[in-house]
Formats: structure tokens, C-alpha cells, sequence
DNA sequence: TACTTGTGTTTTGTATGCGAATATTTGAGA
DNA sequence: TCTCAAATATTCGCATACAAAACACAAGTA
């Protein structure tokens, strides 16, 4: 999947979501594909935050076409683990829970540094040269701050790097932990905390470049901790248990 | 918690499994993940081969629900890999190639060790008690040489171990794995060369049991190893790629 | 005979309508 | 003014109808 973030270009005429552009443009109906890509993107980066919920006629609108397709983006974002589902209530972007946050990085941890074990192994100049390049995007996107983009950028870091280790699976695995990891710092990072010191990512670079698998193994691992170690994991303060709290 | 660990994550509640369905069962429509279930099973166990159409009338009216339901169960099983859908053409039962087999077998190679080490270190006497008791119902269906259900069994025994190491999205990343190799199985075992040889699965109960997760996750090195080395990838029959031949 | 072309049938993709479950508002009584 | 229940309005779940695409097969042509 190139990851490539369309253009936004998306037509509608009312709703209170983003801007319009009442662009008389009723061209095409995007395809179920692009519209989940977008709900994705717009969910990572947190311009619909946990808690949202995702109406079917109101996307419907959003995007020009029927509730039929916006159900099927809604199912495949559901199976992505992004979006919950209350039966007969509708779907909502996730909440993960203070433990499901704790396994999202207990999942990465036990995969990723495998995963850069292998990229340093295997990676051609290319592929550094792909990396390093990202890695410009990233501070740029710092220098410019630029919220949303340093959050989709710092993901996508992880993505590339899972994406040349070349295992679909483990990459595909690997684009789900990363917007869970989305959500979870939406829910529970500290104020103002960067989320993925992009020093960080260029060792990562270095080491891979090395072919230093050993390395960029240990930095991830410490990466990925230093990424956790910024959040504080509270109770969701719409999503208390009284249960348990009385119990 | 819940009694019995069934491949796909039934959600609200579940049929009973054993049941056949001939045709026509006036009984109460099933639930789209009862369907779901029921195919997902029918694919691991072999009865409905890499390759088969799944038409969507055709599941329509053996479950004796509308299209809209088995579509669902389409995207769902789509999306787990272990169905691929061919725009404008039908679902059809993966068949994974022999790089989609491999890489199969090193994700489970990464993943596996570290969540059985893990499983060694948290099993409690009712974990190990469960598996033992999920191997002998693996040597009574070899005893009773039913093929169906040792390949459920021996995908199961890895689910389990998956469950008891606590990590939710790991579990599902396995279930996803395990259903894949019964598929790569399915196109790519050597005639009647046992799958999962049971001793194996005892052997690594014993490593959990003594706390060994060391000599656990080494064991389940060897034992995928094992499986995957009784494998012949040879290329598919049906799925030749005139490109390269002529490239 | 081999290959293309045309037509009818089957199957998938999409929109829409209706019943059911859930939120929300209204209004009465304390 | 507050609480709680009934009425109303939304929104989801599901089936179905229709449109479009692909398939199968027959007929025509070299």
C-alpha cells in the first residue's frame, strides 16, 4: 500500500466535522478504499479522537455516497480494532482500556525489534536512503509544528520499517499496533510530551545502516520504552467502572 | 471465562460447533458470527479447500439468511486473509503462495517463542491442567484417526497457548497464523505426514510446567520447524504466473 | 479447427425502504 | 424545581430490488 495521504479533496455540503468546499464538483463517489483510508488517517491523527462517535448517515453525507459503503468502511475500521461497535447504537472510535494500551506496547516490543533485526540484515541503500528521507519529512514537520503530521510521520517511521522487512503479515500486524499506539497516545500521553524523538529514529537508522542488527534491536526496544515511559496511564475519565470502583 | 476457546472470537454468544448443516435448517437464522464461525472452521478444517468459490447466494441459502449477512461474513473472513476476494468475481478460499507459506512460518517463528516463554512464566496449575487436557483429546483424535479434527486440535493447542500468555492482540494475530497454516497445510503438506506430532505439544507442556521458558520457546523453534520442514513447496498448480515465465 | 464475436444468464455491487432498538424530548406529578 | 414516565425522533440492522459486470455458450469467420 503506497502510503500515500490523498489529497483532500472530499466534497460535501454540511456537517461540522472539517471545512467544506461546496466545490461543485459531484464527480466521483470515492471508493470504500479511500474513504477508509481516510477515516484512518483522520483517526490517527486525532481529528476524530477516541470516544467519537461515527454515525452511518452522517459519514454517508460526509463523503458523498450511501450508508451501504460507509458500513463496510465502518466494518473493516471495526475489525482494525480502531472502532468499537455497540450493537444497535453504532460505532465508536476506541477507547482502549489502561491493560489493552499496556499490550499494544507488550505486542511491539516483542515484535519490532525482530522486525529490525531483519531490516538491518537486509536493507539496501535504497531502503536506508527511503528511511533517512522520512526522517527529513519528520522534522520538518517539527520545525513547522505540525501536529498531525509529526504524529501520521512518526507512525509511518515504524511502517516503513516494517514494510521492508518484507513480511506482509508482520507488517500488516504492525500498521494496526501503530494506530492503536495512535489512539492510546491520544488517550493517555502527557500534555505536550513529543511522542517519537526523531533523534531516536535516525540511531535506528544508524544502526540499520551499520547492519548492526543487535543494535537497532536494543534501540528499539528502548525506544519503544521511552515512547511508553511519556505516558501516564489514568483512568479514562468517561469510561469509569463503578463496579469496580464500589466493589 | 469462557468455556471454550473457539477459533474466531465469537463476541456476543455461540452456537454449538459439532453441528452439521444440511441445506435446509428451518431452525432460527444464525447470527452473522455463528456463520462466520462456522466457515472459518469449515476452511481450517479442510472441508472447504484453498481455491473453493464461496458464492455469496449459495452461502445465502445454506444458512438460510439474506445476502447482506453473508457478505459480511465475507469481509470479515477477507480480511483475516483466509478468504480473498476478486473484484466483480467472487470470495474464493485463499491459496497462499509458497513467499506468503514462508512468511507465515517466520512470523510464528518470531511471535511463538517469546509468548510461549512467556506462557512459562505465568501458567497457573489450571492452564497447565487445560492443555494437558487439550493433548488428549489430540491423541484421541488420532487414536480415532479423524484428520478433521486433529487439525482443528493442533491449530487449538497454539490458541490456547496464545489466550493463556494474556495478550489480546497477540491472540488474535495468532488465530489469524494458525488458520493460515492449516491453509499452506492444505496446499503444500506431503501426503499423511502427521502435522503436529502430539509428543511435541506434551514436550512443550513440560517445559511450561517446569517454569522453563528458555527451553519452552527453543522447543517451539524446533517444533514449527519441524511442521513447516514437512511441507513440499512446490509451486501451485492452478496459479502460474505467465509474466515471469515469459519475462 | 481455432479464434473471435455476439447474446443470454448468472453473480456481484450498490441503493433504498422498513422494522426494531435506542436516544431524546416532553409533560405530569410530587 | 426536580424526578420519572410516556411520546417522539433518530439511528441501526436487515432484506430486497435494481444496475452493472463477468461468465458461458452459440454462431460466425478465416
Amino acid at each position: 500500500m503506497s502510503a500515500r495521504p490523498i489529497a483532500p479533496a472530499a466534497r460535501s455540503k454540511q456537517q461540522v466535522a472539517g471545512r467544506r468546499e461546496p466545490s461543485a464538483e459531484p464527480a466521483r463517489p470515492l471508493s470504500v478504499d479511500a474513504i477508509h483510508q481516510r477515516v484512518w488517517l483522520a483517526i490517527v491523527e486525532h481529528r476524530l479522537p477516541p470516544g467519537t462517535k461515527l454515525g452511518e448517515e452522517r459519514l454517508a453525507k460526509a463523503f458523498g455516497v450511501s450508508r451501504t459503503q460507509v458500513r463496510q468502511v465502518i466494518e473493516r475500521l471495526a475489525h482494525d480494532s480502531i472502532v468499537t461497535v455497540h450493537a444497535n447504537r453504532g460505532a465508536f472510535v476506541s477507547s482502549p482500556t489502561v491493560e489493552e494500551a499496556r499490550e499494544v506496547f507488550v505486542a511491539r516490543r516483542l515484535i519490532e525489534p525482530d522486525l529490525i533485526r531483519k531490516v538491518a540484515a537486509v536493507a539496501t541503500a535504497a531502503d536506508v536512503k527511503r528511511l533517512r528521507a522520512h526522517v527529513v519529512l519528520e522534522s520538518a514537520a517539527r520545525e513547522a509544528n505540525d501536529k498531525r503530521a509529526i504524529i501520521r510521520l512518526s507512525g509511518e517511521f515504524h511502517q516503513i520499517v516494517a514494510d521492508v522487512a518484507g513480511n506482509r503479515f508482520l507488517a500488516r500486524t504492525m500498521r494496526e499496533l501503530e494506530a492503536l499506539t495512535c489512539l492510546v497516545i491520544s488517550l493517555y500521553d502527557a500534555p505536550n510530551v513529543p511522542s517519537c524523538p526523531y533523534h531516536e529514529h535516525s540511531d535506528l537508522i544508524d544502526a540499520i545502516e551499520a547492519g548492526d542488527g543487535k543494535r537497532a534491536a536494543a534501540l528499539m526496544v528502548e525506544h519503544l520504552n521511552h515512547v511508553e515511559g511519556t505516558l501516564e496511564f489514568r483512568q479514562a475519565s468517561d469510561e469509569i467502572d463503578f463496579d469496580a470502583v464500589f466493589a
